[in-house]
DNA sequence: ATACACGCCTGCTGGC
DNA sequence: TGCCAGCAGGCGTGTA
């Protein structure tokens, strides 16, 4: 969890604080939250402190302050983490903070930000810039004049553009489709084919737009992969909307405080529930060593032919066929016609 | 190149 | 009561 809307809630009410602010302090009370630093490029703590927070940028999960060196502080909030906003003399009783920064705002004055994170699947670190493959603005922020915009941290430069970003490339989100074989749910959740999804919204788009996550990415046409592509957006907007999904304390803002969009959730976490759209049971299935959920009527596994190469006389055609990719499974439904 | 298993982590829950 | 398996699961790495 926390997913593209968790993040951005964090980014957004972290942006307004940090920006300007000259880290006065750092405390490192867990190294293994450092695990992403590279110590060859020196001290976490030593490359840190003095240098001032130019903003509060983020790209699908991940979220970067370039530093006014020419660094940025890149933090990742994995399952678990928490990015909390603090006054100085907030009480340090937190069982689970990893790293604490003490910082100075011209106009706020002094205030803290706790990286918090129980599982420790999260991390900061001090990483250098390289210039983004496209030239255009690395992620998301308020300001997007600095010299850093353009740049993005060496770590996340791998990762794709968020679908909610204006520079993605819906063409080039079509293509990854078309050349795996590979379900649709593992394409969306692979992080260098857009980036910002996870298991929840990963399943919740995939019912609304009514597919069934083992479908071939490649058996898609170009009009399942356009509702598809629409149905992730309007579902990562509507979550961030409402502030994020929250199950429990794990996920909050930067205040602490819980999102709302657990109430509109569809199929995940439902198992067992009705379909919100046609009252059969949703179900949940091992997926990855983890689960997915998803309605076993509305979202079934389509037979489709498509066409590989237009241009090619021979018209050759694939035939998916859903019990292959459906093993020991009656709910993986019956293939539609055409 | 794609696909997928695995390890990293802690805390909670359910079964015995 | 205590113990342990199972589950939550994003991401980097390693292997085929």
């Amino acid at each position: 969890m926390p997913e593209l809307p968790e993040v951005e809630v964090v980014r957004a009410g972290l942006a307004p604080a940090v920006t300007g602010a000259r880290v006065a302090g750092v405390e490192v009370l867990d190294a293994r939250s450092l695990k992403r630093h590279e110590a060859a490029s020196g001290g976490f703590e030593a490359l840190l402190t003095g240098e001032r927070i130019e903003a509060a940028v983020r790209r699908g999960k991940f979220l970067w302050m370039p530093l006014a060196g020419g660094t940025a502080l890149v933090g990742h909030l994995g399952m678990s983490g928490q990015l909390l906003l603090r006054t100085p003399d907030h009480p340090g009783d937190d069982r689970h903070a990893r790293i604490r920064l003490h910082l100075e705002h011209p106009v706020h004055g002094e205030l803290r930000v706790d990286f918090v994170d129980q599982r420790i699947f999260g991390s900061m670190a001090i990483d250098r810039m390289v210039p983004t493959a496209d030239g255009e603005v690395a992620g998301f922020s308020a300001d997007v004049t600095g010299p850093w915009a353009r740049s993005i941290p060496s770590q996340v430069a791998h990762i794709a553009r968020d679908p909610l970003d204006p520079a993605f490339d819906d063409a080039a989100f079509a293509a990854a489709l078309a050349r795996r074989a590979t379900g649709v749910k593992r394409v969306l959740l692979d992080q260098g084919v857009a980036s910002g999804i996870g298991n929840i919204y990963a399943d919740e788009a995939l019912w609304a737009v009514r597919m069934h996550g083992e479908q071939p990415g490649s058996s898609l046409g170009r009009r399942r992969v356009r509702d598809l592509l629409a149905a992730v957006r309007e579902v990562l907007q509507k979550a961030l909307a409402e502030g994020g999904t929250s199950f429990d304390a794990q996920y909050v803002n930067v205040n602490g405080a819980s999102g709302y969009f657990a109430h509109s959730l569809n199929a995940y976490g439902r198992a067992g529930r009705p379909c919100p759209r046609c009252g059969t049971p949703i179900v949940r299935e091992a997926f990855m060593n983890r689960s997915s959920h998803r309605c076993p009527r509305c979202q079934r596994l389509r037979a489709s032919v498509r066409r590989v190469a237009a241009h090619d006389a021979s018209a050759r055609v694939v035939r998916v066929t859903p019990a292959a990719t459906s093993p020991g499974s009656s709910a993986g439904g019956t293939p539609a016609p055409g």
